[in-house]
DNA sequence: TCTTATTAGTAAGTATGCTTACTATTAATA
DNA sequence: TATTAATAGTAAGCATACTTACTAATAAGA
């Protein structure tokens, strides 16, 4: 199999180019956010208040990592931890009115570059891919 | 759009998934090696030595990164650095012979681990989402 | 040829992402 | 209930990946 045809390399090319597309409509709007704080933000916002472990597991990354994100968001004033009295192991995260506000306006600017990430396929490929990616994942 | 037909979160996902199956098949037999080392280590035995920044672009990595993985692939005597005559900015990049046995050992589980990436699609599937992912990064 | 632009590699800084190991706490079970 | 297992979060360590800035060297152009 040729190294352009393998599905790791091809996965890995579009990873970058999604991250790609991600950050530069990021840099256009003068948002400073990555791909995996929007979807920590964007995660709390649906809960209302969430554990980090919840959070990590909505969008499938390990707690570890979701811990550092969490720590960025909240020296940014984004997110806020506090103690879950029932369980002290526990911390929930709540948006801030300014993570909210910053949330309310990226999240157009995101919906809008999907597309862009997949430009080079027309309406019916784009529909198969993505049906292809979630059964891949599935 | 749901979050979970996003395009953008769909990769990061399959690149999850694919970095999981490399790392798992890797640990099966033994081999500490990551998936850019591998490709790294490919690139150059294709092409006999090559700069730095040739192998940054025939694997679509910038420079600064393949700095890294050079770095760690020296150090664990897998190939060598020597400055080019033709310019001396450049290092020339060769494999050393332990690397090219690890390279051998490892190259066959590595080719056979890809229709594990994909291990949900069948045989036409698999044809169709390689085809759309080539088009997507093209 | 002199100047300017480009290029190769490194350095520093930031943010993922992962693993293993650890502490504190809670749940499960004998 | 006493013990064991599981869980939440953090810490440390490693390897990407990217950016910007820098040095050294080469290429291009006036």
């Amino acid at each position: 199999m040729s190294y352009y045809e393998m599905p790791g390399h091809l996965i890995r090319r579009l990873s970058q180019q999604s991250n790609q597309v991600f950050q530069d409509e990021m840099k256009r709007i003068g948002a400073d956010v990555t791909s995996v704080q929007f979807a920590s933000m964007q995660a709390i916002e649906l809960h209302g208040e969430m554990e980090q472990s919840q959070i990590a597991q909505s969008i499938h990354y390990d707690k570890a990592t979701i811990g550092g994100v969490i720590d960025r968001l909240e020296k940014r004033g984004w997110v806020e931890r506090k103690a879950n009295p029932k369980d002290r192991r526990a911390k929930l995260v709540t948006l801030t009115r300014e993570g909210r506000k910053a949330l309310e306006e990226i999240t157009p600017v995101v919906n809008a570059l999907q597309d862009q990430v997949v430009a080079n396929l027309n309406d019916d490929e784009r529909a198969m891919f993505i049906q292809l990616a979630r059964k891949v994942v599935s």
